[in-house]
DNA sequence: CTGTTATTGCAATCAAGTTGCATTAATTTC
DNA sequence: GAAATTAATGCAACTTGATTGCAATAACAG
Protein backbone atom coordinates (compact mmCIF):
# COMPACT_ATOMS: atom_id res chain seq x y z
CA UNK A 1 0.00 0.00 0.00
CA UNK A 2 3.23 2.16 -0.14
CA UNK A 3 3.56 5.74 2.57
CA UNK A 4 0.26 7.17 2.96
CA UNK A 5 1.33 9.80 6.12
CA UNK A 6 4.21 11.87 6.68
CA UNK A 7 5.05 11.23 9.72
CA UNK A 8 8.51 11.75 12.34
CA UNK A 9 9.40 8.09 11.96
CA UNK A 10 9.54 8.00 8.19
CA UNK A 11 11.30 11.07 8.16
CA UNK A 12 14.04 9.95 10.96
CA UNK A 13 14.63 7.14 8.65
CA UNK A 14 15.00 9.33 5.44
CA UNK A 15 17.71 11.55 7.36
CA UNK A 16 19.65 8.71 8.42
CA UNK A 17 19.79 6.75 4.85
CA UNK A 18 21.27 10.30 3.77
CA UNK A 19 22.20 11.23 0.32
CA UNK A 20 25.73 8.70 0.03
CA UNK A 21 24.06 5.63 -1.43
CA UNK A 22 25.24 3.91 1.74
CA UNK A 23 23.10 0.26 2.74
CA UNK A 24 22.22 -0.23 6.30
CA UNK A 25 20.57 -3.15 7.74
CA UNK A 26 18.27 -2.83 10.23
CA UNK A 27 20.46 -3.14 13.13
CA UNK A 28 22.12 -0.39 12.03
CA UNK A 29 19.34 1.95 11.26
CA UNK A 30 18.01 1.22 14.58
CA UNK A 31 21.81 2.13 16.19
CA UNK A 32 21.58 5.47 14.06
CA UNK A 33 18.14 6.34 15.59
CA UNK A 34 19.22 5.94 18.57
CA UNK A 35 16.31 3.29 18.96
CA UNK A 36 13.90 6.25 19.10
CA UNK A 37 12.26 4.39 16.64
CA UNK A 38 10.21 1.07 17.16
CA UNK A 39 11.67 -1.91 15.59
CA UNK A 40 8.44 -3.00 14.26
CA UNK A 41 8.12 0.26 12.91
CA UNK A 42 11.13 0.41 11.23
CA UNK A 43 10.87 -2.91 9.67
CA UNK A 44 7.30 -1.80 8.20
CA UNK A 45 8.41 1.53 7.21
CA UNK A 46 10.84 -0.01 5.04
CA UNK A 47 8.73 -2.24 3.09
CA UNK A 48 6.68 0.36 2.24
CA UNK A 49 9.65 2.70 0.88
CA UNK A 50 10.70 -0.34 -1.08
CA UNK A 51 7.33 -0.78 -2.85
CA UNK A 52 7.35 3.16 -3.48
CA UNK A 53 10.59 2.55 -4.88
CA UNK A 54 12.59 5.01 -2.77
CA UNK A 55 15.07 2.27 -1.19
CA UNK A 56 15.70 -0.93 -2.57
CA UNK A 57 16.86 -4.29 -0.74
CA UNK A 58 19.16 -6.99 -1.14
CA UNK A 59 20.35 -10.04 0.83
CA UNK A 60 23.95 -9.61 2.22
CA UNK A 61 26.12 -12.33 2.72
CA UNK A 62 24.67 -13.50 6.19
CA UNK A 63 21.64 -13.45 5.20
CA UNK A 64 20.50 -10.23 6.79
CA UNK A 65 18.66 -7.66 4.32
CA UNK A 66 20.13 -4.10 3.86
CA UNK A 67 18.58 -1.08 2.12
CA UNK A 68 19.67 1.28 0.37
CA UNK A 69 18.43 4.60 -1.77
CA UNK A 70 20.02 4.62 -4.53
CA UNK A 71 22.05 8.39 -6.02
CA UNK A 72 23.10 7.19 -9.18
CA UNK A 73 19.51 5.01 -10.58
CA UNK A 74 16.76 7.44 -11.61
CA UNK A 75 13.04 6.26 -9.88
CA UNK A 76 11.91 4.54 -12.48
CA UNK A 77 15.13 2.07 -13.35
CA UNK A 78 15.75 -1.01 -11.74
CA UNK A 79 18.17 0.14 -9.57
CA UNK A 80 17.84 -3.36 -7.66
CA UNK A 81 20.19 -5.35 -10.14
CA UNK A 82 23.02 -3.34 -9.64
CA UNK A 83 26.20 -5.38 -7.90
CA UNK A 84 27.02 -4.43 -4.52
CA UNK A 85 30.25 -4.94 -2.22
CA UNK A 86 29.59 -6.59 1.27
CA UNK A 87 33.10 -6.71 3.18
CA UNK A 88 33.31 -9.92 5.19
CA UNK A 89 35.15 -8.35 8.02
CA UNK A 90 33.32 -5.16 9.04
CA UNK A 91 30.24 -6.11 7.26
CA UNK A 92 30.10 -2.92 5.68
CA UNK A 93 28.07 -2.90 1.85
CA UNK A 94 28.70 -0.35 -0.93
CA UNK A 95 26.86 -0.15 -4.11
CA UNK A 96 29.03 -0.64 -7.03
CA UNK A 97 28.41 0.81 -10.64
CA UNK A 98 28.33 -1.90 -13.76
CA UNK A 99 26.55 -3.36 -16.68
CA UNK A 100 26.01 -6.96 -16.64
CA UNK A 101 23.93 -9.45 -18.74
CA UNK A 102 23.83 -13.56 -18.40
CA UNK A 103 22.73 -15.86 -20.66
CA UNK A 104 19.57 -17.58 -18.92
CA UNK A 105 17.71 -20.82 -19.61
CA UNK A 106 14.64 -20.84 -21.70
CA UNK A 107 11.92 -21.96 -19.45
CA UNK A 108 12.75 -19.71 -16.76
CA UNK A 109 11.71 -16.30 -16.52
CA UNK A 110 14.05 -13.75 -14.86
CA UNK A 111 12.44 -10.35 -12.52
CA UNK A 112 15.56 -9.54 -10.87
CA UNK A 113 19.01 -10.25 -10.42
CA UNK A 114 21.50 -9.71 -7.08
CA UNK A 115 24.91 -9.79 -7.69
CA UNK A 116 26.65 -9.72 -4.20
CA UNK A 117 30.56 -9.20 -4.19
CA UNK A 118 32.50 -10.09 -0.62
CA UNK A 119 35.75 -9.66 0.02
CA UNK A 120 37.58 -6.79 2.23
CA UNK A 121 37.26 -3.36 1.94
CA UNK A 122 39.86 -0.67 1.72
CA UNK A 123 40.08 -0.59 5.65
CA UNK A 124 39.79 -4.01 6.50
CA UNK B 1 38.89 -27.84 11.00
CA UNK B 2 36.78 -30.03 8.24
CA UNK B 3 35.49 -33.95 7.90
CA UNK B 4 37.93 -36.56 10.14
CA UNK B 5 35.52 -39.05 10.45
CA UNK B 6 33.66 -40.99 8.03
CA UNK B 7 30.07 -41.74 9.99
CA UNK B 8 26.48 -42.78 9.03
CA UNK B 9 25.06 -38.65 8.92
CA UNK B 10 27.48 -37.68 6.57
CA UNK B 11 27.00 -40.88 4.55
CA UNK B 12 22.74 -40.03 4.70
CA UNK B 13 23.82 -36.24 3.97
CA UNK B 14 25.86 -36.79 0.96
CA UNK B 15 23.65 -39.37 -1.01
CA UNK B 16 20.97 -36.73 -0.08
CA UNK B 17 22.48 -34.21 -2.76
CA UNK B 18 23.18 -37.24 -5.04
CA UNK B 19 24.98 -36.01 -8.24
CA UNK B 20 22.38 -33.31 -9.82
CA UNK B 21 23.38 -30.58 -8.54
CA UNK B 22 21.00 -29.82 -7.31
CA UNK B 23 21.03 -26.93 -4.11
CA UNK B 24 19.12 -27.74 -0.57
CA UNK B 25 18.39 -25.73 2.19
CA UNK B 26 18.60 -26.90 5.71
CA UNK B 27 14.71 -27.49 5.72
CA UNK B 28 14.65 -29.74 2.89
CA UNK B 29 17.50 -31.50 3.42
CA UNK B 30 16.32 -32.77 6.92
CA UNK B 31 12.70 -33.59 4.90
CA UNK B 32 14.84 -35.91 2.64
CA UNK B 33 16.15 -37.36 5.56
CA UNK B 34 13.46 -37.92 7.32
CA UNK B 35 15.13 -36.04 10.37
CA UNK B 36 17.14 -39.14 10.62
CA UNK B 37 19.32 -36.91 11.05
CA UNK B 38 19.80 -34.36 14.18
CA UNK B 39 19.25 -30.64 12.65
CA UNK B 40 22.67 -29.47 14.80
CA UNK B 41 24.75 -32.59 13.34
CA UNK B 42 23.39 -30.99 9.54
CA UNK B 43 24.39 -27.96 10.38
CA UNK B 44 27.82 -28.68 11.11
CA UNK B 45 28.42 -31.25 8.75
CA UNK B 46 27.44 -28.57 6.20
CA UNK B 47 30.07 -26.47 7.29
CA UNK B 48 32.81 -28.60 7.31
CA UNK B 49 31.62 -30.05 3.86
CA UNK B 50 32.09 -26.36 2.56
CA UNK B 51 35.66 -25.93 4.26
CA UNK B 52 36.27 -28.97 2.44
CA UNK B 53 35.04 -27.98 -0.69
CA UNK B 54 32.79 -30.64 -1.17
CA UNK B 55 29.77 -28.26 -0.84
CA UNK B 56 29.36 -24.83 -1.49
CA UNK B 57 26.67 -22.38 0.19
CA UNK B 58 24.48 -19.21 -0.93
CA UNK B 59 22.28 -17.15 0.44
CA UNK B 60 18.62 -17.22 -1.37
CA UNK B 61 16.21 -14.35 -1.85
CA UNK B 62 14.61 -14.97 1.61
CA UNK B 63 17.94 -15.07 3.29
CA UNK B 64 18.13 -18.89 3.70
CA UNK B 65 21.08 -20.59 2.83
CA UNK B 66 21.10 -23.07 0.13
CA UNK B 67 23.88 -25.36 -0.01
CA UNK B 68 24.86 -27.56 -3.47
CA UNK B 69 27.86 -30.01 -5.12
CA UNK B 70 28.34 -28.53 -8.13
CA UNK B 71 28.68 -30.75 -11.16
CA UNK B 72 30.35 -28.98 -13.13
CA UNK B 73 33.39 -27.72 -11.43
CA UNK B 74 36.17 -29.45 -10.37
CA UNK B 75 37.69 -29.64 -7.32
CA UNK B 76 40.05 -26.62 -7.53
CA UNK B 77 37.93 -23.91 -9.12
CA UNK B 78 35.93 -21.79 -7.33
CA UNK B 79 32.55 -23.10 -8.05
CA UNK B 80 31.22 -20.19 -5.64
CA UNK B 81 31.10 -17.37 -7.95
CA UNK B 82 28.72 -19.18 -10.57
CA UNK B 83 24.79 -17.51 -11.18
CA UNK B 84 22.10 -19.18 -9.24
CA UNK B 85 18.32 -18.87 -10.11
CA UNK B 86 15.76 -18.96 -7.70
CA UNK B 87 11.58 -19.31 -8.01
CA UNK B 88 10.11 -16.78 -5.79
CA UNK B 89 7.09 -19.09 -6.30
CA UNK B 90 8.24 -22.47 -5.41
CA UNK B 91 11.45 -21.71 -3.95
CA UNK B 92 13.93 -24.02 -5.92
CA UNK B 93 17.14 -23.49 -6.90
CA UNK B 94 19.15 -24.22 -9.52
CA UNK B 95 22.65 -24.09 -10.56
CA UNK B 96 23.23 -22.15 -14.17
CA UNK B 97 26.59 -21.96 -16.32
CA UNK B 98 27.69 -19.03 -17.15
CA UNK B 99 30.66 -16.47 -17.64
CA UNK B 100 30.85 -13.05 -16.37
CA UNK B 101 33.34 -10.54 -15.18
CA UNK B 102 32.77 -6.79 -13.22
CA UNK B 103 34.56 -3.74 -12.41
CA UNK B 104 35.60 -3.44 -9.25
CA UNK B 105 37.36 -0.74 -7.46
CA UNK B 106 40.54 -0.63 -6.79
CA UNK B 107 40.52 -1.00 -3.07
CA UNK B 108 38.62 -3.54 -2.60
CA UNK B 109 39.43 -6.94 -2.96
CA UNK B 110 37.17 -9.32 -4.24
CA UNK B 111 37.35 -12.85 -2.98
CA UNK B 112 33.77 -14.15 -3.53
CA UNK B 113 30.78 -13.40 -6.04
CA UNK B 114 27.11 -14.33 -5.65
CA UNK B 115 24.72 -13.89 -8.37
CA UNK B 116 21.21 -14.70 -7.96
CA UNK B 117 18.68 -14.27 -10.25
CA UNK B 118 14.86 -14.80 -9.24
CA UNK B 119 11.91 -14.86 -11.03
CA UNK B 120 9.89 -17.85 -12.44
CA UNK B 121 10.44 -21.60 -13.01
CA UNK B 122 8.76 -23.23 -15.74
CA UNK B 123 6.31 -24.83 -13.40
CA UNK B 124 5.24 -22.17 -12.15
C1' DC C 1 40.37 -54.70 22.56
C1' DT C 2 41.13 -50.22 24.67
C1' DG C 3 41.86 -45.31 24.92
C1' DT C 4 41.44 -41.04 22.65
C1' DT C 5 38.77 -37.67 20.79
C1' DA C 6 35.73 -36.38 16.91
C1' DT C 7 30.91 -36.59 16.43
C1' DT C 8 26.27 -36.58 17.87
C1' DG C 9 21.75 -35.26 20.10
C1' DC C 10 19.30 -32.55 23.07
C1' DA C 11 17.88 -28.43 25.16
C1' DA C 12 18.61 -23.89 25.53
C1' DT C 13 19.68 -19.80 23.30
C1' DC C 14 20.29 -16.04 19.80
C1' DA C 15 19.01 -12.99 16.15
C1' DA C 16 16.23 -11.45 12.29
C1' DG C 17 11.93 -10.71 11.13
C1' DT C 18 6.61 -10.93 11.69
C1' DT C 19 1.90 -10.53 13.78
C1' DG C 20 -2.14 -9.06 16.70
C1' DC C 21 -3.97 -5.54 19.01
C1' DA C 22 -4.80 -1.47 21.55
C1' DT C 23 -3.25 3.35 21.31
C1' DT C 24 -1.71 7.51 18.94
C1' DA C 25 -1.58 10.92 15.59
C1' DA C 26 -1.88 12.47 10.38
C1' DT C 27 -5.11 13.92 7.40
C1' DT C 28 -9.82 14.78 5.76
C1' DT C 29 -14.25 16.87 6.23
C1' DC C 30 -17.13 20.08 7.78
C1' DG D 1 -10.20 24.93 14.13
C1' DA D 2 -12.73 20.75 15.93
C1' DA D 3 -14.36 16.23 15.05
C1' DA D 4 -14.12 12.01 12.55
C1' DT D 5 -11.56 8.70 10.02
C1' DT D 6 -8.03 5.63 9.54
C1' DA D 7 -2.93 5.13 8.76
C1' DA D 8 0.89 4.59 11.67
C1' DT D 9 2.97 3.30 15.98
C1' DG D 10 4.64 0.60 20.07
C1' DC D 11 4.61 -3.28 22.67
C1' DA D 12 4.65 -8.08 23.62
C1' DA D 13 4.49 -12.37 21.90
C1' DC D 14 5.83 -15.32 18.43
C1' DT D 15 8.17 -17.67 14.28
C1' DT D 16 12.12 -19.39 12.06
C1' DG D 17 16.94 -20.12 10.76
C1' DA D 18 20.95 -20.87 12.93
C1' DT D 19 24.32 -21.47 17.01
C1' DT D 20 26.19 -23.14 21.54
C1' DG D 21 27.23 -25.92 25.85
C1' DC D 22 27.47 -30.20 27.46
C1' DA D 23 27.05 -34.97 28.37
C1' DA D 24 26.74 -39.32 25.80
C1' DT D 25 28.26 -41.95 21.80
C1' DA D 26 31.01 -43.98 18.33
C1' DA D 27 35.20 -43.76 14.83
C1' DC D 28 39.49 -45.32 14.54
C1' DA D 29 44.53 -45.51 15.85
C1' DG D 30 47.50 -48.14 18.59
Amino acid sequence: MGIQRKTKSLDSILNAFGDAGEALSVKLLLQRLQNQVNKTTVYRLLEKLVEDDVLYSFVGVDGVSWYARCRTCSAGSNCRSHPHFQCVSCNQVRCLQGEFSFPVPSDVRVTDTQILMTGYCGNC
